[in-house]
DNA sequence: CGTGTACTTGAATTACATCAAATGATGTGG
DNA sequence: CCACATCATTTGATGTAATTCAAGTACACG
């Protein structure tokens, strides 16, 4: 679970503002299986311009804003984080989640300012790697350069089906596969659950409704609540909702 | 019906089957300024395993299924082609559309099978290139990896704009937009339409319920159809109604 | 010129949004 | 630690939007 460097207390700590909890050691990463660097010598890592720097945000923190031109990537080692996108009239929309492993901004690499405003959904610590050194990185590594084409095919298949498990169907169908989508933890039958307005905002549906049919869930006996935004799914019930 | 080859006067004809229309010189490309290989000097071109054949494609017809292990891209010079993928219960969900000088199947570059099924939405002609070719020419062109790169960049953009613009709102909002992306061609206040089972699949609708609104639109004045799913827009109208 | 297929249309039904009020959680200052 | 203010969530009643169902009509194709 711990991660320890520099700085020893301040792990558990949160803040408004990001907080560097110091830098990071790629090779005693706790998620280094499914990390970018994974791969790389020890000696590759000693040329950066920059460390890696690790951030912890609290919930409901941005990491980047839409727009903002793009000076690093970063990696998700925990928590959940949303993609925003807005409409004209100001309501989001949410067109993807990260979780741990994750890739965000993917698009600076490409000098591109970033495509959403990206918010944790609850305290979430992130490796920020600058533009810079990944470029640099990916000419002298062939594997790290594959590993990013990976990413953004991961970021294709990602959106799409966002479309069509997300986007389609009855509003009971989308919840459903909702809770499946987010049940794939340790516990499989363990779902976290966040706030009704982005729960609204990922289904395309107003808070009100999403709230009617999680309540209509536990009443059927296919979700039970085990505390706040935290409930133990009927997996085989729920697959049948969604029409798996 | 039947299915030709090597007949020479072909290039107008459609049949079930796609026709090779024969190779392709990308150096007289009608579409030149917007394909990939716009930039490879004529020499690179010269070293393919196999020369970049043109297929055309009658309305309906598949260009490659979800599954199928890729050994191809294909640009589309001309037409329109939906992305396709398939719930559970049979029923599909367009998660994009392809038009001239976009490509298809580039998640074979990764050696990964197709993602979607294509099928073009009316006569659509496409240059084919084997994926040996293009990782070869990847590493003599900086330049078209540079492209390439570019090409996942825009597949994760419109994907997401697919989302926010085509699967969020009420149901004449999500008609509007398409109505307004779809009139970008020449002449801007025009719109070439499809299948109302199409249309339906690309905003989460049912047939009835895409028709019933496009209905709507004719006797609100919005749309004025010319032809066969043709329709002149009126485009400060149709923003109103999708909130832009 | 008929036949099958897609499209249109309207009425009935269901699903979802809206609105308003009550309840519950969270944080603050006394 | 409690009282209160604030904000999120729940809930139910009501209205609107979308689907479904069932004809009827236009259109493409043999």
């Amino acid at each position: 679970m711990s991660l320890r460097l520099a700085c020893v207390n301040a792990m558990t700590q949160t803040f408004e503002r990001p907080v560097c909890t110091g830098q990071a050691d790629c090779r005693e990463c706790v998620v280094r299986d499914v990390v970018l660097f994974a791969d790389l010598e020890d000696g590759d890592l000693r040329h950066l311009y920059q460390p890696i720097e690790q951030f912890s945000y609290k919930r409901g923190s941005p990491i980047f804003h839409i727009g903002d031109s793009g000076g690093a990537i970063y990696t998700i080692r925990e928590g959940v984080v949303k993609l925003v996108q807005y409409l004209p009239d100001g309501t989001q929309r949410i067109v993807g989640l990260l979780r741990q492993g994750s890739v965000a901004g993917l698009e600076a690499l490409l000098g591109k300012p970033y495509e959403h405003t990206t918010i944790c959904l609850e305290k979430t610590l992130v490796c920020r790697i600058v533009t810079e050194d990944v470029q640099r990185l990916m000419l002298e590594s062939k594997h790290l350069h594959r590993q990013l084409l990976e990413r953004w095919y991961q970021a294709v298949r990602d959106a799409d089906q966002w479309i069509t498990s997300l986007s389609t169907g009855d509003a009971r169908a989308r919840m459903a596969r909702l809770f499946l989508y987010l049940a794939t933890g340790p516990d499989e039958d363990e779902c976290r659950l966040f706030s009704r307005e982005d729960v609204g905002a990922v289904l395309g549906l107003t808070p009100e409704t999403a709230s009617h049919i999680i309540a209509g869930f536990k009443r059927d006996g296919v979700i039970e609540q085990q505390a706040r935004n935290l409930y133990r799914c009927d997996r085989r019930a729920l697959s049948a909702i969604a029409g798996y």
